[in-house]
DNA sequence: CTGAAAGCGCTTACAG
DNA sequence: CTGAAAGCGCTTACAG
């Protein structure tokens, strides 16, 4: 490997000049300067990022950890990241956390001995405590929290607004004239469900309809699958069969549900009108087409890395971070699941 | 941040004593190893990664090129190669090409700019030319190929036998009784589009069953979507409607022509019998649902990675590396989008 | 405009 | 068993 000795002993000048000319600093003279370039070219000279991270203390690569990688939703987001990231510069390491609170510790503490820049990160469903984020954020590496977030730490993070959504969606079937409507919730511990959750029930309180909570069925399994959806439809059909429609927290889910009731004879909109939430691309090639909200995860990512490119560049010029908090729009996009009465 | 200088201030020995006791070399008393320990414990070090990766020349990070990432069979390899460099304490960094050759070659250069220890690539549908990863090569930095792959170069590759799977699908459409078998192809580079182009001519030619040019449709656009599925499903419908039979390069283009043919009420698999190539895990849930190739992605993942661990470990030993191509097993997933006559 | 020197934080061959 | 020293390949404050 080619390094700024071989190029200054090639020209009988020294090491320092060398790193001055090819950094265009401006006290190397232009004769120098085109001297030291075109040997750098000829042999074919890249610079050592290891010994230039030891310098500088960074290394232009930063952490994401995600809890699924096969999802469309957190796949787009990583779209976005990595989009975003490589126009500054920037190259992103992934990890996976498998919606586990363990693993999602142990990658934390491999990123910090990694010494990235800035670490992105959605939480696991398991995720309570909170202390390894707080370690984070004491030791001065700059962290943004996107989508799966914990109000109580303070950072920056990028979000929608889940209780504004579900509400939405609620009350779009109250609208086409839903008189009962379940909700089919995810984990009880991500701050995502709690909150689609409370969106769902006050809308049904703002519309005077009764809140029952034998109605809202919640994911045992802590992920929210395929399979959740069509179990949690076939207990709804023994429970209550005169529900008539119902907001699901996930599009896979929903479509797990949808399933199970196209299975039973059971027919989407016509006897249960169906609500998902993600807007992934599988909901709208289904029969019906799902109607959801639409989560921007691109735009998701690409925001989450450009808050954590400022931090990044305000610390490394020990200017004060402020934390923001960015909510992005979300809509709701109707579809055959769901039909006006 | 703790050097090992604090630790030997601490103690009053040398910066060498601390770091072979760290590193458990033999030749350190117990008792000092002890003290060494106990004082690192408690001072919290960690060692710096860049100081270790300058003198190791290793970074234990390894860089992977893929096409696309919102995308169920890619996204399942992401999932088998990060999971499985975890284990082996390996962290990766992900770059999407976007199926653009330009891009390919300019992401190649960055990690060898960053001195990955490895590289992983599925190659974008426009790459032709081989120049760039015959540099990796040149300059003995280890990998390995998965997927889209180009025969002519020299690395490890792990693929599956896409003109053999081609073949089974399509003579799994003979074998229930179709007569007139079209094939749409993906984009006309990428060597599994012409593999599996190649399967389905010869299961025809076998089966002495014409092979008619005309019923083959290339995709134009360059990557292989649902819009371009509805697209040729439309032309088809149009150029030759007694069409019985598809085989189709990727499921989202066979979701794509199912949407069309159920728009146009022609019925799946009553008119036109449909295979599709992946096993998206759309294919399993959307209605009727997809006869497919299952393609083991998070195998593949799993695979390329020990793989490009092992002439990882074999170049730091200087030993010999020699390339390996593993070829993973496919299986038809008979379902709804096909009957027997 | 040029360069000697210090230093980033490690690892390791070598001397004692 | 311990430690001084060299060196990985850069960057940059400082002297001339």
């Amino acid at each position: 490997m080619v390094t700024l000795k071989n190029i200054a002993e090639e020209l009988g000048i020294s090491i320092t000049t060398v790193s001055k000319a090819l950094k265009e600093y401006p006290d190397v003279s232009e004769k120098t300067r085109k001297l030291v370039r075109e040997t750098a070219a000829l042999l074919n000279y890249q610079p050592n990022s290891f010994a230039v991270n030891l310098r500088t203390k960074e290394s232009k690569t930063i952490g994401l950890i995600i809890p699924v990688v096969v999802h469309h939703f957190f796949s787009s987001v990583i779209k976005g990241i990595i989009a975003q990231a490589e126009k500054k510069g920037y190259l992103v390491i992934i990890l996976q956390s498998n919606e586990s609170y363990e693993l999602e510790q142990k990658q934390i503490d491999l990123l910090l001995r990694k010494r990235v820049d800035g670490i992105l990160i959605s939480l696991a469903n398991e995720t309570s405590d909170f202390s390894h984020l707080n370690k984070v954020i004491n030791q001065q590496t700059p962290i943004v929290m996107f989508d799966k977030i914990a109000k109580v730490v303070k950072c920056s993070k990028v979000i929608i607004d889940d209780r504004k959504a579900a509400y939405t969606a609620t009350q779009y079937l109250i609208d086409i004239g839903c008189k009962k409507i379940a909700h089919f919730r995810g984990p009880l511990l991500p701050q995502n469900s709690i909150d689609r959750f409370l969106g769902y029930k006050k809308a049904l309180l703002d519309n005077d309809l009764e809140f029952d909570v034998s109605l809202v069925y919640t994911c045992e399994c802590g992920d929210a699958s395929f399979e959740e959806g069509k179990a949690n439809a076939k207990q709804l059909l023994k429970d209550h069969d005169d529900v008539d429609g119902i907001f699901i927290n996930t599009d896979l889910v929903a479509i797990g549900a949808m399933k199970e009731f196209n299975d039973r004879g059971v027919k989407v909109p016509e006897d249960i009108n169906i609500v998902g939430f993600s807007n992934w691309f599988m909901a709208s090639v289904i029969s019906p087409s799902l109607t959801t909200i639409n989560q921007p995860g691109l735009e998701m990512g690409k925001k989450a890395f450009k808050l954590l490119f400022k931090e990044i560049k305000s610390r490394k010029a020990n200017k004060l971070i402020t934390h923001k908090q960015v909510v992005l729009d979300t809509d709701l996009v109707v579809r055959d699941s769901t039909k006006n009465k």
